[in-house]
DNA sequence: AGAAATAGTTTTGTGAAGTAACATAACGCT
DNA sequence: AGCGTTATGTTACTTCACAAAACTATTTCT
């Protein structure tokens, strides 16, 4: 470490804590909260503000003797970041700017089970160039900062989908395939598992902006089951990014057998699919039909949501004995359905847990949000930046040099 | 972060860079493993020579031209940590330097289960306040910088035994109850699970010392079984440092009760008193006893694994699939018996793990240890100092300020 | 013996944050 | 209105850690 990493650690350090606090702090008070002196604040604010990473606002009304400090809030509309969702029943975008704002967002609802990666991909690309330049004409300007790509898929590194049973793709590298106007926003692309992002749009209110008690474990359901661990805020990706497979987790070696080639895994109960199925009802997009039955009090649906609550308690208590987290949060699928299921799994999963008579299993449900993986994916990428602002601003010098050295 | 934080995080960098390589680097090596000038690193370096954490070492004939390095060492013998463990059958002391040079140790096998926790930790306290004593007299001098007690339990925080089912403890906070003189070491002392600090033996060659590719799931048994996952040489211990309880997955959520009041955990096949029940075994000591049968080729005993293997397949792939880790290392019991264990479960894990088309699951036997969660602790508290020589340094200063105060 | 090469030290320079004083801008009292 | 009080934000100067470069020390090779 020198002397610069030192200044780029501490423009991290205020701009974290302006984006935890959800903007509104002085100088002074960012001084406090940081343990740096004033004077050194107000020369990496100055910094942040050059960069249009924050901007000042009006004066305040505090009713308190003493100037008034100016606030700073995470600038608007200047810098965003795109996030992209594909799943087996619709497609979706949003584009998103450093205080958590929707500039602007598309949904394609359509059956993406075994689909052609290349054509999907294709069309999406060029969504996503049609809705940036749309945002672009709205508003005076604004830097594309990264864009994310959520699918349902064990990914491999931050480019490569290895495996998407239910899309039916596998080994697909999505970069190359967005096509070119894609390409032109000059973006940084992470491709990552769906549930991974819905964790973190779970686990924040705005982009840098972490929920209290942020660790839990993050349990989404579509057709298969998809699982993510935060804890302190932060996505626990494993080594692979393939960290919280519980679809696939045995809840029962003798049960029913799977495509996977195992037996008993817990997609086979708490899957939609499966809780479809056993509901007797034809699969379509949303769990409308479902939470329809449920509230009607079906049998057939209460005991297809029942089977999947014996089923999720078995693998959610493994998870928690596993993990060490004594907080779920049900997205997605279930969450639609947790009215029902929470109850159920409140008093199930204790009696798997080690720790039961020691401390208490909260449960909750995400807010709801039309595509949460798009949402946790622009967090991601728009925190790339709140995290490291020195990088942010070199890159930014380079490229308006470059933009210079080569005139039009 | 100010310049001096600036300087505790480059003292730190060197350290753990003479650290990981087990020694024997000159000042230029070092300036080239971290980056740093070698102007810097000699001043830094200086300072830990100063603080007696590194020693220089004899010329050594390189052959190269140019003047030789003088390779620099962990210090032997100079600061050194106590790692004390208690277990169901016996407790074990041991004295290690940065070095991991073993400066002494004590064993006592003895029947801990359902014991007097009062006792117990008086009786140990005075045998590790013996053994120091010992070691010092052997030795010129010695700064004793912590002092770790494994224990098979909940740890609430690091202090407080919240539940040791097996030792029959629960609300014990040994600190005050290792007696006069164990405090009057003057050392913090680090309480943790056993299998947790097994792990980290596990995961290091030495103090500071990680050996390539530690991620892992290590599983340890006794009487029951204990886990810790290691993920880039780092130990997870979770919000509450209960990560890993693996003995209490359900395998099998119709088979048998146990005494945790769930069904089907994992303890009541793979546990230590669980196969000897079904071998037909009396418990003792070790587990000379099955795998002397094994060897044998005695059915029970060969059927006791089995079934051990089959459960341990279930919750291990559990694991693998939850966080996300392709490697396994067995520990204590499980070691001994792993020649036939571990066949057992490279064909059957795999069979429930989602990725395991992408990836092979490894298997590995932790080093024989007669005391690994004693070793584990000592590397932990030497690191405490490895990775803040900067603290270490302040804290020994002001001590020797007080001893000069405090005229004998 | 002298050149070349490498290790470690010394000196000087740079840059980031701390310190302290000051300018600025509000409130409140007389 | 005028003045003191209080808090914000800025400026000039100091401190300190690391970088750069020159220098000394010690070895091998020719």
């Amino acid at each position: 470490m020198n002397q610069s990493s030192l200044r780029s650690q501490n423009l991290r350090v205020v701009a974290r804590a302006l984006w935890a606090a959800g903007g509104g702090l002085s100088r002074a008070e960012l001084a406090a909260a940081t343990g740096l002196t004033r004077a050194t604040v107000s020369r990496l604010v100055s910094e942040l503000l050059l960069a249009r990473l924050v901007s000042e606002g009006g004066p305040t009304d505090s009713g308190q003797p003493g100037r008034p400090g100016t606030p700073l809030h995470p600038a608007p509309a200047t810098v965003a970041a795109v996030g992209i969702e594909i799943n087996v029943d619709h497609a979706g975008v949003r584009v998103m700017d450093l205080a958590g704002t929707v500039l602007g967002e598309r949904v394609i609802v359509e059956q993406f089970a075994a689909s052609d990666p290349v054509g999907v991909l294709r069309d999406v690309g060029a969504a996503v160039a049609e809705l940036v330049a749309d945002v672009r004409d709205q508003r005076r300007m604004m830097d594309v900062c990264g864009a994310s790509l959520a699918v349902p898929a064990l990914v491999s590194g931050t480019r490569l989908i290895r495996l998407a049973p239910n899309l039916g793709w596998h080994d697909v590298e999505p970069f190359g395939l967005l096509g070119d106007a894609f390409a032109a926003l000059d973006a940084p692309l992470l491709v990552e598992n769906d549930a991974n992002l819905q964790a973190i749009a779970a686990s924040r209110l705005a982009p840098g902006r972490v929920i209290d008690q942020a660790d839990f474990l993050y349990v989404g359901g579509d057709v298969g089951v998809g699982a993510a661990l935060i804890e302190g805020g932060e996505l626990r990706r494993g080594g692979r990014g393939w960290a919280g497979e519980l679809g696939h987790v045995t809840v029962d070696p003798k049960g029913l057998e799977c495509a996977c080639g195992s037996r008993g895994c817990l997609e086979r109960y708490a899957g939609r699919r499966a809780m479809y199925e056993a509901a007797g009802l034809k699969m379509t997009f949303g769990t409308h039909d479902l939470v329809e039955r449920l509230r009607a009090g079906d049998p057939r649906a209460i005991k297809a949501m029942d089977r999947a609550a014996d089923a999720l308690s078995v693998a959610i208590s493994s998870a928690l004995n596993i993990l060490d987290l004594s907080k779920v949060v049900l997205g997605t699928t279930l969450a639609d359905i947790s009215e029902w299921l929470v109850p159920l799994l409140r008093s199930r999963v204790p009696e798997h847990l080690v720790w039961s008579q020691l401390q208490n299993v909260e449960f909750d449900a995400a807010a709801p949000d039309e595509m949460p993986a798009a949402t946790g994916g622009a967090y991601c990428m728009l925190e790339r930046v709140v995290n490291n602002p020195g990088d942010w601003i070199i890159e930014q010098q380079e490229r308006s040099a470059a933009l210079a050295g080569l005139p039009i």
